[in-house]
DNA sequence: ACTATTTACGCAAACGATGTAGTAATATTA
DNA sequence: TAATATTACTACATCGTTTGCGTAAATAGT
């Protein structure tokens, strides 16, 4: 019933617990029949250490946090997966802690982790991280960070993500390419570097097909879904309305799915829609929506990598090195 | 940089290292002026007890275990929404294990798990899950679990459901309703609850109807997507196909619609269907899809607070409950 | 004024595992 | 054969907190 520990184990084998802890460990120190016996006992004892006890001693935990802005989003919910394999092929273990897009939570979080709870944290910071001191701060407590998707700049250190600038230069391109001359680009928060990459692509793109970029079609979404919902909708009422929708992120297309379909717009013919997306669904909408898939599961795989890769060595300090995967324009509609 | 600890709190303070501990945890055996400094300190050093110190010591790890099939999943993914959520609020930390529906890997999950790291788990079993002694062993350490959907009812705990058997008579007489005369039902595994509840629900009303119960019409899905395909595909090809579908799981909606894009057949002129599911993006697929939507964050919230009722009480013996919250039929298509 | 009680603090022993330093006994070398 | 090295083990301090017990001083009770 309760858990065996080395002290009982030891006397069980008529043996010091150095030498159980030792023979456990494998160490040279140690004969290799007592090994044995050791070995056979634990087993038979079901015995494993005591993780509070080792962590405490080695300062290690063994454990690193994911810290994400949601989980219910399949972008974030596939990097955990990717994350979570590679960590238990590590013999790690995953804390996960979810902002919701809220800065203040985010660096409660970040205090609470800076006890050496973790060896580690994998994070994307929230769309409201424009000041980084909560980050670097608790770097120099000596704890790395790896950032995926939504990076901080500023930080110093391993950084995981996806062309999104050339991904911003595609899908307007696409949208361009569909006879779309007036393209509003919703974008969630301006803080983030993911998102003024994708708008550098739109831009760029606009620029180099000599149309006009207009304020007005910038739409600088939340985290409040009705209050995206009637941005959208204010953008799409009316008669001068655009011809196509470049929506940053898969929550703001999904909305303005729902918006065309209060106002009768039809999708494709009134206006085309295309969006970074891991929507499994994506093929199955009416219409179909074309998305920028980002390669999920991989970025959370590279970047779990990367921290282990890093801790394994006993290195808490990680250079800057970027890491770009590749996303795909999947052509639907 | 480094952590500070009790030991240099107090000599900056001129205490005991007892003094500054029995202070900061509010000990009425110190007196108000003390408590003050050496809070202010406290502060002003950032202190954090160590947590594996404390850990080690209290015998409590101030975290749960969350084990669940996926996560990229809508329903999983917002059951840990609500999970984290009261967490957060019990200041407890979350860490998060998928077995990818592998009954080896629960199990070896839940060995990691049996050495107190953490003091309580909430579970929901892999579709394979058809022996529960691995559950019951870990129980015996000591450590309670909480189930929440797919619950083992084998084990002696709370378990927080949906009213899985009405469900699936709703569904089925939803599908009779609209003029299904053979309706097929997907199934995910066989051994869990939650399926065996669903599809009693579907025969009983199928019973009611008078309608024929065919062995054929009852398809064992699984874990592999290629496999389910082709199950579906073989239901839905040649002339004796069904008219209707209901499908236990979101997933395997989504292969349906998928099959049904193959074949060319019109959903739901040639086939109705109707899914289990927690998918946004449910009304905006083609067509859209009618579902069963059961209340995901709160049942995580649920089985959450159900945990902490009795950590709170330092109750590691959870006596049978079941809690059963009610999902909603969201007409479609 | 003398004992009883309360207040406010310190001492030291846990918690369980790890690793350094030490020690017998045996083996190797000059 | 004496000096040295190796082997196989044990004792003990340590990681940082918590907590039961002890105790001096202050306060209260008679």
């Amino acid at each position: 019933m309760a858990a065996v520990n080395l002290k009982q184990l030891a006397k069980m084998l008529n043996l010091s617990i150095s030498t159980v802890s030792k023979a456990l460990r494998d160490s040279h120190e140690i004969g290799d029949a007592t090994k044995l016996r050791v070995l056979a006992k634990a087993k038979e004892m079901d015995y494993t250490p005591n993780p509070f006890a080792s962590g405490l001693r080695r300062n290690k935990s063994k454990t690193i946090a994911v810290v994400v802005p949601e989980v219910a989003n399949n972008y974030f919910a596939l990097a955990i997966n990717g994350i979570e394999r590679i960590a238990q092929e590590n013999d790690y273990h995953v804390l996960i802690y979810l902002t919701h897009e809220d800065i203040e939570k985010e660096k409660g979080i970040m205090k609470h982790l800076e006890n050496k709870r973790v060896d580690g944290v994998l994070m994307s910071v929230t769309m409201n991280t424009n000041n980084q001191t909560h980050l670097s701060d608790f770097q120099q407590k000596g704890i790395p960070i790896v950032f995926f998707d939504r990076i901080c700049h500023e930080i110093e250190t391993a950084k995981v993500t996806t062309d999104d600038y050339i991904s911003g230069i595609n899908a307007t391109k696409h949208l361009i390419e569909n006879e779309c001359k007036d393209i509003a680009f919703l974008s969630l928060g301006e803080d983030i570097s993911i998102m003024q990459k994708r708008k550098s692509g739109y831009l760029e793109e606009l620029h180099k097909n000599n149309m006009e970029a207009k304020t007005e079609r910038i739409i600088k979404c939340g985290n409040d879904d009705e209050i995206n919902y009637d941005l959208v909708k204010k953008l799409l009422s009316g008669k001068n309305k655009p011809d196509g929708i470049f929506a940053s992120v898969e929550k703001l297309a999904i909305t303005t799915y729902q918006v065309c379909r209060e106002l009768n717009i039809n999708i494709p013919k009134d206006v085309k829609i295309i969006c970074f997306s891991n929507l499994e669904t994506a093929s199955l909408l009416n219409p179909s929506l074309s998305t920028i898939t980002q390669p999920a599961y991989n970025i959370g795989k590279t970047a779990a990598e990367v921290m282990f890769k890093y801790l394994d060595k006993n290195k808490t300090y990680i250079p800057n090195e970027n890491i770009v995967l590749q996303s795909t324009l999947h052509i639907r509609e």
